[in-house]
DNA sequence: AAATATTTGTTCTTTTTTTCACAAAAAGAA
DNA sequence: TTCTTTTTGTGAAAAAAAGAACAAATATTT
């Protein structure tokens, strides 16, 4: 199921993507290699072999029509299909993505929230909150295969595994804790502490 | 100074110091690269090759002592020095991070934050919070080096080159957008967005 | 229409990263 | 002590990623 592409590539061709977005907003429809790899901060060399490896075309002299670089892109994330996310841990972090404006641009919805804390329950948020034990229903009643864990460390692999009894495939995970789950299932990490950790190295 | 070493590895050692403590709160005092691995999500050989990178021995058969990785992972990201950060950009990122606690415990102090809206000004949040434009006279008070956007996308650049002549080094940057920096100068990007895209593709 | 200039697509090369393999060290057993 | 077992430390091998090079294609100019 897990194709056989590094996460590194999946990352940059986003990236391409803000650029292209970017150029059409600027009025271009086509775009050079050499202007794509500048702006998103890769080599000519790599934009094309990326492109390539995905089977992605352009005009030798003429570059690559924006528009159709831009479908390309869109199908290889399933943007054109309804792209549902649970988020469980409605604290500083969950309440930042669900503030967010920009994930709806991008056909993506938060479609309910999950806390412990019941407080939570009443606020007024854009989505729905409810106790983690309603996950597995509200999993089935839309049919959400991706999740956003955003919970404290100890509670981390607790609410993973409940994610993973109620069929949740993809996870975003935010706390600092490396996840046991079964191979079919993919987890991206995002350590944030870690992230400006790294800064100091060079200092 | 020694920039040769890749974001990947940095952040390894970031990961097995999570564990680290890990285990030494379990009452452990040493530790084998397999165990350790394990826990990490690394194979043995990469613990090994990765501490041997910089220097770090074990005892064989005996592994290595917990304190003494702790220490000098520490060292390594200058722990026992004062690591201080400024925040630009007061929204939903912003505020996640200032009510984090986590940082404090590592030692990690946002000693201010900086925002164009002036209802941020108030003293409503646990560091005080300027308009931009003071940006250098704090940068100079407090001599940190290290700063985050997390201002929108259309922001982004312009508070990178205030940032860059106000003598800051090291950038954790938000915003969906290449930024241009001298070379003596160091970018890590984290693009929530794209984090979570990622995962539609595999499902 | 032919010549020219430019850019893609892909193969070949180099570099980087990871894994393998095993000798050397050291803890524990005999 | 000597032998055995386990684990490190590190070169050698393999795999993955990035970069260079260039023929093939195609706009543009003459
Ligand atoms: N905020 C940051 O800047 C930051 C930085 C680095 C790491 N992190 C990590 O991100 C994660 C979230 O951080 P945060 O600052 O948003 O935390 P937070 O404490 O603000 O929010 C956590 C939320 O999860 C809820 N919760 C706790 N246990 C739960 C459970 N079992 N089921 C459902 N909900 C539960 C809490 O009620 C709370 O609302 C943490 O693991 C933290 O370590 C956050
Ligand atoms: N919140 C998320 O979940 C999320 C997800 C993906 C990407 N991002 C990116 O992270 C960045 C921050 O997101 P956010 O949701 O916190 O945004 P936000 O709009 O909530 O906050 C941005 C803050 O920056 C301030 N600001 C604007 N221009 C400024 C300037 N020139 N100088 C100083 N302050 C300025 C605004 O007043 C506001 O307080 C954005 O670039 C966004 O694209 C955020």
């Amino acid at each position: 199921m897990a194709q056989n592409y590094s996460h590194n590539v999946l990352k940059r061709f986003l990236h391409y993507r803000q650029c292209l977005i970017q150029f059409q907003r600027h009025g271009f429809r086509k775009v050079f290699s050499y202007s794509l790899g500048k702006e998103a901060g890769a080599s000519a060399e790599q934009v094309r072999k990326d492109f390539s490896l995905f089977g992605i075309k352009g005009s030798r002299r003429g570059g690559y029509d924006i528009d159709y670089l831009l479908n390309s892109i869109n199908d290889i994330f399933k943007q054109n299909s309804e792209r549902l996310v649970i988020l469980v841990g409605i604290g500083n972090i969950g309440q930042a993505l669900i503030n967010y404006e920009g994930f709806k641009e991008n056909n993506i919805h938060i479609v309910a929230g999950f806390d412990l804390d019941p407080s939570k329950y009443i606020k007024r948020f854009a989505i729905p909150v409810y106790p983690p034990d309603r996950i597995p229903e509200i999993v089935r009643q839309y049919g959400v295969k991706t999740a956003i864990i955003a919970v404290p460390e100890i509670s981390g692999q607790v609410i993973c595994d409940l994610l993973l009894s109620a069929g949740i495939k993809a996870i975003l995970n935010f706390s600092p804790i490396l996840l046991k789950v079964p191979d079919d299932v993919i987890v991206n990490y995002v350590n944030l502490r870690n992230e400006l950790e790294t800064l100091f190295f060079y200092l």
